[in-house]
DNA sequence: GCCGTTTTCGGCCCGACTGTTTTCAGTCG
């Protein structure tokens, strides 16, 4: 099954391949500005085989879409086989080594016959890779530690995994008393699923008292790299961590250039180009030279005289160049409303910008409550006196428990009799509350044919009802898409949880077709979930516009197993606001007064 | 290979750091 993830890999793969051949710089970004756009395209698999589909993709051309659809479409493509053969297989797994590129690697294999990382170790520890030219000694010894440090170091961490390094590093370098401004910035910044590494921009007037204090916090492993204005160092969970220090007046535009992302930054510089400005991590200047880079030839009389009025032109509008305090004020010196971090993906947020139509997101103390928590009467570690007291502490005004049902046993999964019992229970304890409410519900299995693991009769005693696929991940696209909108057409399922059951950095979504589940829960009036842990965002903030159009309603459920696990909201949090979702998108924002009826209005509906 | 508010040809973001050089290429973000 073709994946967009792994189109994007096969054009990353060509991109890689074309570098060890020396080809055309620019024709190599195509391929990796392609493999971006399909990640960021919220493309069906019946669009990625479409080749007039494909080319509306920004950065997809008429060459590349059909290099696409023949990937979608016989889930191959020669023109990458022929490049592979080009080279030994094994030689792609060199470009994971820190410091080695394109040419190196072709240098490597060219003069030395590496093709693999064995290869590599091999003629490191005999010391021929120092003799290369443009090698020494110091690269040598850096590659041999790289590829003992490769397994631990390499990689990707989850948001959760590492956001609480991020915040303490951050608070700690507040606190220094020569950082007047502190901030996180990068994909942390923006609130991806995935990061690679944490960026850290400081404004001081001591910068070298701030990089010495960063180097020596104790959850540095080791340094990387260290300049006048960049240090990079590894933390002993393994992110890389980079720290620029900057005047203040600088600060806005480092904060701004490092919060990226990239896509993003390049739409930044054009608009500042267009106003005759230049933007960089440092400022906005005046634009350089405009006869440098244009298209008319100096001698041409024309040329001449074009050059000579835009320079007059541009120099009148550079020397208006505002004053920037803050990141605010540069996106108005842009034409822009602010844009928040979290939309920064070139993703629609500049058409929003200019036209005051950037939606008011969702914040956390929007959720009045959430469902979809376990306690230990199935596989979860607290029981639910504890997970009530904690959902209490967190001020939210009720919580929905769900269990897993009987056919999940390997997670303890509740038949009827033990569900009534928690019923019993949870009767019981709501009559000693009186800020929280309780909801009684189930995590219901979504059986391999798309019924429910109980009867309606049992569901319709239950405050809400929570579906999910546990089992059977491997049926085809259409068969996983009938079986859960099967599920979901059930007038009892309430919300519809992990709609693709990734486990990020772990395991692949199940293959099921997203917009037909989507147009689907539209119909029926099920909520979608976007499940916050952060392993599973799932349904994954790329989908959200659509689902929004759509009309499909969310919830925000921390899927919690423990008490400390309520907190992941704040991950959903950041998902959802991805996701351009506000408040009035978000089911579980409603107060308690009005989601008991928004909790039943579904099994109305159809009883009609 | 993609793209277009002077262009269908001629651009394509650009600065920092490292290690190798002795003025710069390669890598990275």
């Amino acid at each position: 099954m073709m994946t967009k993830e792994k189109i994007a890999d096969a054009l990353e793969e060509i991109a890689t391949l074309l570098e060890l051949k020396n080809e055309n710089p620019f024709k190599i970004r195509a391929y990796q500005n392609a493999a971006r756009s399909i990640e960021a395209f919220g493309a069906s698999f019946s669009d990625l085989q479409n080749q007039e589909t494909l080319e509306k993709i920004p950065g997809i051309g008429k060459a590349i879409a059909a290099k696409i659809s023949e990937l979608a479409t016989t889930g191959g493509l020669k023109f990458l086989d022929e490049l592979r053969a080009e080279f030994p297989s094994a030689i792609l797994e060199l470009f994971s080594i820190p410091g080695l590129g394109a040419k190196k690697i072709k240098a490597l294999y060219e003069q030395l016959k590496i093709s693999s990382i064995a290869d590599l170790q091999a003629a490191c520890e005999s010391g021929r890779v120092a003799e290369l030219p443009g090698f020494g000694e110091t690269t040598q010894t850096k590659i041999c530690n790289a590829i003992a440090n490769r397994a631990t170091h390499a990689g990707s961490f989850q948001f959760g995994e590492i956001a609480a390094e991020a915040e303490q590093l951050r608070s700690e370098l507040a606190a220094h008393p020569d950082a007047s401004q502190v901030s996180v910035a990068g994909s942390f910044r923006r609130r991806k699923e995935i990061v690679r590494d944490l960026d850290f921009i400081v404004a001081s007037k001591s910068p070298e008292s701030i990089a010495e204090f960063f180097c020596a916090h104790p959850l540095v492993e080791g340094l990387i790299a260290r300049g006048p204005t960049k240090t990079s160092v590894r933390l002993k969970s393994g992110i890389q961590c980079d720290l620029r220090v900057v005047s203040n007046a600088e600060y806005p535009f480092a904060l701004n250039y490092f919060t990226g992302s990239k896509e993003h930054n390049i739409v930044m510089r054009n608009r500042a180009l267009h106003r005759g400005w230049t933007l960089n991590e440092y400022r906005l200047g005046p634009a350089p030279n405009i006869e440098k880079g244009r298209g008319d030839s100096p001698e041409s009389p024309g040329g001449k005289r074009a050059a000579k009025h835009n320079a007059g032109r541009l120099r009148s509008i550079a020397s208006t160049i505002p004053k920037i305090n803050d990141e605010t004020e540069l996106y108005r010196a842009l034409g822009l409303d602010f844009i928040p971090p979290e939309l920064r993906e070139n993703c629609g947020e500049f058409e929003a910008g200019e036209n005051g139509k950037l939606p008011r997101l969702i914040e956390l103390e929007n959720l009045r409550g959430t469902f979809h928590c376990h306690t230990s009467a199935s596989d979860g570690h607290n029981s639910l006196e504890e997970m009530v007291a904690a959902a209490q502490e967190l001020g939210l005004e009720y919580i929905g428990i769900a269990d897993h049902s009987r056919s999940s046993v390997q997670a303890h999964g509740l038949d009827a009799a033990r569900l009534n019992v928690q019923r019993a229970q949870i009767r019981k304890l709501q009559s000693t509350l009186s800020d929280i409410h309780v909801f009684s519900g189930i995590e219901c299995d979504i059986l391999r044919d798309g019924s429910l693991d109980f009867d309606n009769e049992i569901l319709a005693e239950l405050d809400f009802v929570v579906a999910s696929v546990h089992s059977t991940f491997n049926l085809g696209e259409a068969e996983m898409t009938k079986r859960v909108i099967r599920a979901i057409s059930n007038p009892f399922v309430t919300m519809l949880a992990h709609p693709t059951g990734r486990l990020l950095l772990k395991r692949e979504g199940y293959a099921i077709d997203i917009p037909a589940v989507l147009e689907a829960a539209a119909e029926t009036g099920t909520w979608i979930e976007l499940n916050a842990a952060p392993k599973r965002l799932d349904l994954d903030w790329r989908w959200w516009p659509l689902a929004k159009q759509k009309g499909v309603r969310c919830v925000i459920n921390p899927d919690a197993h423990r008490t400390a696990r309520l907190h992941d909201l704040w991950f959903g949090i950041g998902a959802a606001r991805k996701g351009w979702l506000t408040k009035e998108d978000v089911m579980n924002c409603l107060p308690l007064a009005k989601i008991e009826a928004a909790l039943n209005a579904k099994r109305r509906r159809q009883r009609k």
